[in-house]
This record gives C-alpha cells, structure tokens and sequence, in this order.
DNA sequence: TAAGAATCTTAAAATTTCCTGAAAAAATTT
DNA sequence: AAATTTTTTCAGGAAATTTTAAGATTCTTA
C-alpha cells in the first residue's frame, strides 16, 4: 500500500517508516497539518495514519475536513490522549481506527494490514493475481503464459497500481501522485518512459493484458 | 468544471490556475472587472472565482450587476477586506461564499469542491446515462444498442454538455463558449465540424439520439 | 423561383500528444 | 572505486486530434 504518515515526531516517523517499508509499503511522511492535508486531498494515499496533535492544523480538523470533502481513506488516528471521551471523538470524526501512544511497533503493523485488509485483495499473502498474470509487488516478480522477469522498484509500484485498477482509466496527472509521490518534480516524459517499460514488460511474458492509451487524458489497463 | 477566475495579480492568478488545472478543472482567466462582466454573461461557467478589488470596475459591482440578470452562476468573492462588515456585504450583494488573502491553496481548493459538489450533474467518477446511451467522460467511452466507441477529448466535453441538457435548445455562441471557452478564437465552422464528428458518433454506436440544428440559433439533442 | 444565407460534408493543413530509442545521471551492487 | 542497474531526461518522428478551408447542399425570403 501507498501510506501517508502524519507525525510531527521525526525520530518515531523514521522508526515507523522503516518497519513499514520492511512490510513492503511505500511511504510518504510529513510533519505538520497543513502539508498533511495538502496531500491527503490529492488522495494518492490507501491508507493515513494521523498524529492527533501537530503544528499548524491538528489532526481532528483535518479528518473532519477530509470527511466533509467526501475522502473515504481510511484513516488510523495516532495519539497520546487516550481517555474514552477522546477517543470516542476521534471515531466520530471520521477515524476508522484508534492507536494510543506509546505503541509497540507490532501493534502498529498490525492495524495497518488490517485495515489493507477490508476494502481490496491488496495482499493476498503477497500476490496480485490479475487475468492472465501473478504479480509479486514485494519482489517484483511478473509470471505470465509464457515467462517471467523481475521488474525494478519503481516499475513494481507502477504495475502494481495498474493491476489493482483494471479497466480504470488513469489519468496521467493521478498516476504521477501514486507512482512518484505527492510532490516529485519530475517530467511527464518519465511517465510516458514507464509505460514503455511496462508494455514491454508485458509483452516478454506473454500476457494479454495492455496498457491502453487514452489520448490527452492518460492510460488505462485492459484484459485480452 | 469550467471555473472562470477574476483577479488581477498575475502571480497568484498564475499559482490558482495551476492548482486547479490539477484537480481536473478547465480554468480561464482575465484581470479586469469589465472583461471579467463580459465573461460572465457569456454563461459558460460553472463557478466564478470573483477578486473584490479589480481595475475598471469593482467585484461587488460585478456581482450585484450579473444577480440582477438573473444569473445563478455560483460566485467565491477572493478579497483581502475580511472584516464582518464586509464579510457581509459581499454575501448580501449574492455571493456563495467568501475567501480572505491570504489563504492558503488548499482552503481554495476545498471551497471550490464544495461549491462543485452542490449539483453532482458533472462529476468525473459517475457515468452519465441518457435515452439509450451511456457516456462515460473522464476515458471518452460511448456506449451504445449496437456499439462502443471513444471519443476524443473535446469530443468528449461536447458530447457531455449535450447529453445534460438533452431537449434544450443551444445557441451557437453557447455551445463554443461552453467548449472552446469563452475566449477561444476558433472559427465558426469548428463548431459545424464537431457536430458532423458527433452525429457520425452516435450512429455508429446505433443510438437514436440525434442532433437536431435549428436554424438560426443552434442545436438540440433529441431522443427518439 | 432565384438569390443569398446558413449549414453540411469532405479533405487537408496545423497542432498537439505520444512513442521510441538512446544517452546522461543517479543509485546500487560488486 | 568500478561495474551494473535503475531512473531520468532528451529529441526526432509517428500518430491522433484539432483547426481551417472550400465546395456542395439545404433552407429562407424577397
């Protein structure tokens, strides 16, 4: 999953990126609310996990806003306040789920596959199973009819996204978000460069799976 | 949505129209009141971003002028007078809402969905589905009794603007505003071309909408 | 009914967008 | 540090879209 991690706390944002990326999550981090929010209403993100309190904006204003923006991500609140009455605030706000600081990283890891859990066959122990192809995001791995190969980093994220989203049309500007992040500065013929790679990808493994383009909008993948 | 923005610091009118291009949105721009009135009456926006101090001739001014036409447009009044006075003022005189420089992005950005929101008509995600036909606008897909085809991106724009006002009447001079923007210097004829590429669109997709022309003033989507 | 205006059709020019191969830059591994 | 892989950028050409133009057709009206 694409994660977005809200935390004003850096030492404990490093810790709790570095065992999500070890869980094979791509994870986006910032430190204060408004920046939060800016990135949230790109909804590049599966999942947010949102400080309670931060500088700038707070975390109940932002998922208060969000909710009223009609931005359905799950949202995880992380906090220190943890009475009833708090808590009871966060769910009403709009959080789908309540960690109180301090928490075991395990805890953590826990909630978050959880909550990968409930809407998509995200992980279905590790495999994205899709037409004609099996895809290993952690790995990279492709398997088609007629081959395998194992695909770079960045390619992994790429395909992975297109394969959860078949027959969706993607505009490039929403790929851009999910493939490269919220706020990469990079070209769009980096895009364009991608699905290249991608389609070629495809092709050496023998799939009927293709990588549609819809001009002046962006791309879509289709099955046969 | 095609949101017209009023505002004569080139700066920022350059940092909202990319905000909002970004969202998806079709964003024209002019910096004087007078041109801003001109724009207006055109009716071929579904918000008005509207700067309260302007050269030539003031928001307000605007404002009340276009109500009194009785013209519904929904108008954001941006101005750095935030006082409740003039908070109120800018309401009374018709506007929807009200924005205080500075703001930031976002808080823009936010206003603009919820004004976007009010009536769903247009909305990227949802199919629209008319007579016998359903267009999907966000990848161009034109379904049809005996077919499928894709349309092109002003296609595409043209081909929704007909099917939400299936039965009414639209001038020419409508019809390129609300396509081409308001100040698009194309031809006429463009406009002949388009309706010839949708009628052979909706034929061979075997609808039995048709165009009708009257003669004179414009065109009209039938059923039957 | 014939002249004139508006619209339709077709074709081709102009523009935009995308594809592709290759090379430079950055990151990773040896 | 060298070698390899990955990522990014660039640029020419291909393809599709958009625009323009011009002749044919239909409609209106004098």
């Amino acid at each position: 999953m694409r994660i977005l991690l809200v935390e004003d706390d850096e030492k404990l944002c490093e810790a709790i990126i570095f065992a999500l990326e070890r869980e094979g999550h791509i994870v986006d981090a910032c430190h204060e609310g408004d920046d939060g929010l800016r990135w949230i209403l790109q909804q590049a993100h599966d999942l947010i996990l949102l400080d309670r309190m931060l500088p700038v904006m707070d975390g109940i204003s932002i998922l208060k806003r969000i909710r009223a923006e009609g931005i359905a991500i799950p949202v995880v609140l992380v906090t220190a306040l943890g009475s009833v009455g708090e808590r009871v605030g966060g769910l009403d706000a709009g959080a789908d789920d309540y960690l109180v600081k301090p928490f075991a990283m395990d805890e953590l890891l826990a909630r978050v596959r959880a909550m990968g859990r409930r809407p998509r066959q995200w992980e279905n122990k590790g495999k994205l199973s899709v037409h004609d192809v099996i895809f290993t995001p952690i790995s990279g791995i492709l398997e088609g009819q007629s081959g395998t190969c194992r695909l770079s980093k960045r390619e992994s994220v790429f395909m992975a996204f297109l394969l959860q989203n078949l027959g969706q049309t993607l505009p490039r500007d929403v790929l851009l978000a999910r493939v490269w992040g919220p706020d990469a500065g990079v070209e769009e013929c980096n895009l364009d460069s991608y699905i290249h790679f991608l389609r070629r990808r495809l092709h050496t493994v023998g799939s009927t799976l293709h990588i549609e383009t819809i001009r002046g909008i962006g791309y879509c993948l289709e099955a046969g």
